[in-house]
DNA sequence: GGCGTGTACTTTGGATCCAATAAGAAAATA
DNA sequence: TATTTTCTTATTGGATCCAAAGTACACGCC
């Protein structure tokens, strides 16, 4: 909590959670008194914030809150889409590690676990989250490549860009379960092709995948505040 | 020059230029003291370079100059590549303004006027300097999606990976203007696909453009101190 | 002589202070 | 009454100060 990483941490969720609007000014000051601490590491966090793409700088007037709109999410999808497709490609041309492909294989039997029953609850969501979650770090990881996990990890601090954000409508448990029986499909085709060392497939295979949440139209209605969204 | 962010450049063209060595740690009070200002705006600069992936924090204690490996910078093309291909693709499938168009028309034409003597000179490599990122700029800014762009932006930060590297080996002019005549061919491939609406076949055409300097073994003997680099 | 502890120093993180500047409000003039 | 000019105020950028933490060195003890 001494370290100013967590005023960071802070005020990334307080922005995705709206507290503060988008297209509206922040003030150093006011974020300062509202999280209790001074302004240096305030103004240190909104350096950060401007490069992770929450904050953009407004003429020579601080900072702004960033505003999405639909379009902007879909493409931090696509961005996701090709990077991890670039990841799936290289771990698969440079070769599978036997350790790297057992966790893989962990992951496909964790995730095959929760669908079993045929049916969703809600501990079986945070299961899948969290196996969803090691899957695709793991893809990332072996890659052996900061570059690309920096890319990647830049890219899914902007808000539902990331595999994480799972958008999971509790309205419609049923069309739930199916996105992901399909996601638990892709992952399997994509260990195939990683031990086959098909690296045009894996691309192919992960940058489909990234798209399921587009696919199942459970894109909007966000939490997010968007800023030019209707529906 | 009032302003903090001519601290951020100023840093930048110095880790490059490896006058702060990568690998090691970089104090705050030193920077400051060496470019005649105050901690603060060091301080600041360095959340940004940190950002940028030209820092990395140290435990606790700081921050140190990034070290890239050729494998880092092999990466970095290929997330270029990437992300490159993603615009050129949504740019013909969302298809292509008159004036864009005729924007990279242009760059087309001046392109074939440097190459038209058969041979290089110093000012031809500056002007298809120019007019290779005028190109590249036109088709990221094109697609409208500040998302892709961001994100070619922070990529292009680390050294080499951006479009705008040319590499251009003055001892070899003639292997440099047959590199040339290729990138120039890929371009006016590029431009017709992106009129021509094909999707697949521009982001294909875009991606391999991005690996030319890869092809051409000009990649490596960099001004950048890279890490563990012998030739 | 080696190892451990303690102290001094270096360096970062956070808070405050001061100056520059831009925005906003009020007043004065046409 | 509208417009322009000036003054006040809010807010950022830079500098400095203080506290906390970590490192290194030295001294002492085993």
């Amino acid at each position: 909590m001494s370290d100013n990483s967590s005023v960071v941490a802070r005020l990334r969720k307080l922005i995705s959670e709206g507290h503060y609007p988008p297209d509206e000014r922040i003030a150093e000051l006011q974020v300062a008194e509202e999280l209790g601490v001074s302004r240096t590491p305030v103004r240190l966090a909104f350096r950060t914030l401007e490069q992770e793409g929450l904050l953009v700088r407004v003429k020579s007037r601080g900072f702004k809150v960033r505003h999405f709109t639909e379009q902007d999410i879909v493409c931090a999808i696509e961005v996701r889409s090709v990077l991890e497709g670039l990841a799936a490609r290289r771990l698969a041309e440079q070769g599978i590690s036997p350790q790297v492909l057992t966790a893989l294989e962990q992951c496909l039997d964790d995730g095959q676990a929760v669908l079993a029953n045929g049916h969703l609850n809600h501990d079986d969501v945070a299961t899948w989250a969290r196996v969803n979650s090691r899957f695709h770090g793991l893809i990332v990881r072996a890659t052996q490549s900061d570059v690309i996990a920096d890319a990647l990890a830049r890219n899914n601090h902007l808000p539902f860009a990331s595999s994480d954000s799972l958008l999971v409508d509790s309205d419609h448990l049923e069309r739930e379960y199916q996105k992901l029986v399909v996601a638990q499909q892709h992952h399997v085709l994509i260990v195939q092709a990683l031990r086959g060392g098909e690296g045009s497939r894996a691309e192919m295979l992960m940058r489909e995948h990234a798209y399921i949440n587009i696919r199942y139209g459970r894109l909007f209605g966000l939490a997010y505040p968007l800023a030019d969204v209707s529906r």
